[in-house]
DNA sequence: CTCAATTGTAACTATAATAGTTACAGATGG
DNA sequence: CCATCTGTAACTATTATAGTTACAATTGAG
């Protein structure tokens, strides 16, 4: 179970709420629909929460709507939201540095992957939520 | 320890063998550089083995050279050799089918997740192992 | 005021990936 | 024959993930 599903619940919760803008979605909803536990979806409701994409409230009535227009929140928001470690990790262990590669190999790294982990998130940024419900409704016919 | 540096050790291995054109590197020797045992680099090296990007020779004397030249080999070729998992993963349970979201979602994900990781792997193709040597031979002044 | 519905969060568990280690069989050249 | 390597199995420790139970705190409705 290593692999990280939590950009695709978070894509999917979201999604959830801009289909329904004018009311509060409960966790238990979500979770119905993503087929999971709803502490699995509030974990991730909360980090949403701390990036501002969503808004919760509390007791009867209650619920999670988005923090934004689902138009201005890009699929880059979300996966920095729900996935901030880094894409490609360096040694384990310090290389040596008596060994030539070994002292610059990490700096030489770390340029390259930058620029890989830039290009992805450069992609992500130009899907909206709004897209993605578009989409998804469109699937549904 | 669940970051997956792999990918930094396959490409600090591959430098070495580069940097040494003329002799077979034994990965004993590739260990002490990037500081870890040497089972873990025949390990990688078995995956760039497979695909063409190294070839081992056993017994004394033996050792790991490139498959091919420096310059016609990517970093793209070493991301594929040694971590095939896909980015991003869907729902570790299907998801509910009775709710449209949880119905259509799946494909459309994996839309953009595909362009997402091929945004990634295009810029991985821009760099060749030649680069990366040169790079880190400049470093060390 | 009371109560049912929700969030918020801690605690625990099972599973899997990672990589570090030891051990040893097989291959190879001197 | 022997020292040197590869190739690989087996085991361990660590960590991430996410599923689950439990429960305090909040809140609106009646």
């Amino acid at each position: 179970m290593n692999t990280n599903s939590r950009f695709t619940v978070a894509i999917h919760t979201l999604t959830l709420l801009a289909m329904y803008p004018d009311e509060p979605v409960t966790s238990e909803y979500v979770a119905s629909s993503v087929n999971t536990n709803p502490v699995v979806i509030r974990r991730i409701l909360g980090a949403l929460r701390s990036e501002r994409l969503v808004t919760s409230q509390s007791g009867n009535g209650g619920g999670w709507r988005l923090g934004r227009e689902a138009e201005k929140i890009t699929l880059r928001d979300v996966y920095r939201a729900v996935d901030n470690e880094p894409l490609f990790s360096l040694h384990n262990r310090p290389p040596n540095p008596n060994c030539p590669v070994g002292r610059h190999i990490q700096h030489t790294l770390t340029e390259h992957f930058t620029s890989a982990t830039r290009a992805l998130e450069d992609d992500l940024e130009r899907t909206t939520l709004a897209d993605v419900l578009h989409e998804v409704l469109a699937g549904a016919g």
